[in-house]
DNA sequence: TTAAAAACTAACTGACCAGTCAGTTATTCT
DNA sequence: AGAATAACTGACTGGTCAGTTAGTTTTTAA
């Protein structure tokens, strides 16, 4: 792996657990073994350097979406619903550092200002509601989903997945002991019971 | 007010929109009118004074929902439900500064090392949870709500609300805009239909 | 009235940190 | 080989910030 790659790789880890403030260039240095000087060689400030890592988490979602999807079939629309909310789940918990970066205020707060920013975290939202709306578009049109509005419920459903993972990421309540309950109540909110 | 009261007003903006590390002691002097030293005169500490913050948000959000309920009459426990995510709603966004504060991740990390912010936290999850958890039991005793666990639905529908209201801090989309969907939802998943 | 206590001030300190720069080493290409 | 370029280094700088302190003003109470 190339310095740059590596720097990229301990910048996420400590913007996500330490933050954007409480992480130092030298900190990274340090984790990297290079000079701090070395950072601002392949990166101009601290804020690019950000960039880059909202920018390579995206990209890492996206593909780990694209990828899950590809060639999996699902029976119908619900079905696609309720794996697509264990994926989701499934990488929160696989790729910790990803969410929470996208935890932390300040991606938002730079997104305010910058407009690359912005577009990054549309991106990831966008990605998440999509797969959302299109598994249930798809059981509206096979009659596995009740009547209802596709963007806007994804949009909810979202907030649910993402309220859950960002407690069990502050530590307030675990995920896993919510999981049946979740796709239990998924079930309840969208399921066409003929 | 007291002067120590303008501080602790003037830091809880401060904390709330530019977060922890943002605000510099001068910046909440200076809003107040006082010199830094008068700060740490009534405060030991930066992170003494944001203990106090959270504790007078603490306060204000359990004096909040006990002057709501204490005279509110419901038809039943999905009445109470719907008008306690509405609550919780309305007040999001007329205290915009205690939700902010809340989203923001230096709470939840202080929290792990200091357990009086653990209590603080803990403190005002349970207000929420126990809220909706005693109107779905509510509901199940007068047969609105169907069969489900109230704690862990409570839960879920914490993450839910909780969620929108983030997303709407976070400038990614309108909790406004959700409302209609978001009752239809609940009553979709929580209502007895017989 | 006055003495003690509480509240307040502003200049100061030491630590830290993003970013620079002049110079060194490694790589590539002819 | 040797020149040119890319990658890398680490000491240094200017600025910021939490917290201190010695001294001043205001309040309290006897």
């Amino acid at each position: 792996m190339s310095k740059k790659e590596n720097i990229l790789k301990a910048a996420t880890l400590l913007f996500a657990t330490n933050g954007f403030k409480d992480t130092s260039m030298t900190e990274v240095a340090h984790m990297t073994g290079t000079a701090s000087g070395t950072i601002f060689y392949h990166f101009t400030s601290k804020e690019e350097l950000f960039l880059s890592v909202l920018s390579s988490v995206k990209d890492g979602i996206l593909e780990e979406f694209s990828q899950y999807f590809r060639d999996k079939e699902f029976a119908n629309g619900l079905e696609m619903l309720e794996e697509s909310v264990s994926f989701y789940l499934y990488l929160a918990s696989s790729k910790t550092e990803w969410f929470l970066l996208l935890h932390r205020y300040y991606p938002y707060k730079l997104a305010k200002e910058n407009p690359a920013c912005r577009r990054f975290l549309e991106d990831i939202y966008n990605c998440f509601v999509d797969i959302f709306e299109k598994a249930l578009a798809q059981g509206q049109a096979d009659a596995s989903i009740v009547k209802l509005s596709p963007r806007k419920t994804a949009m909810l459903i979202l907030s649910t997945v993402d309220g859950i993972v960002r407690f069990k990421n502050c530590n307030l309540y675990d995920a896993g002991a919510l999981y049946n309950e979740l796709i239990a109540t998924i079930r309840r909110m969208a399921a066409n019971q003929n």
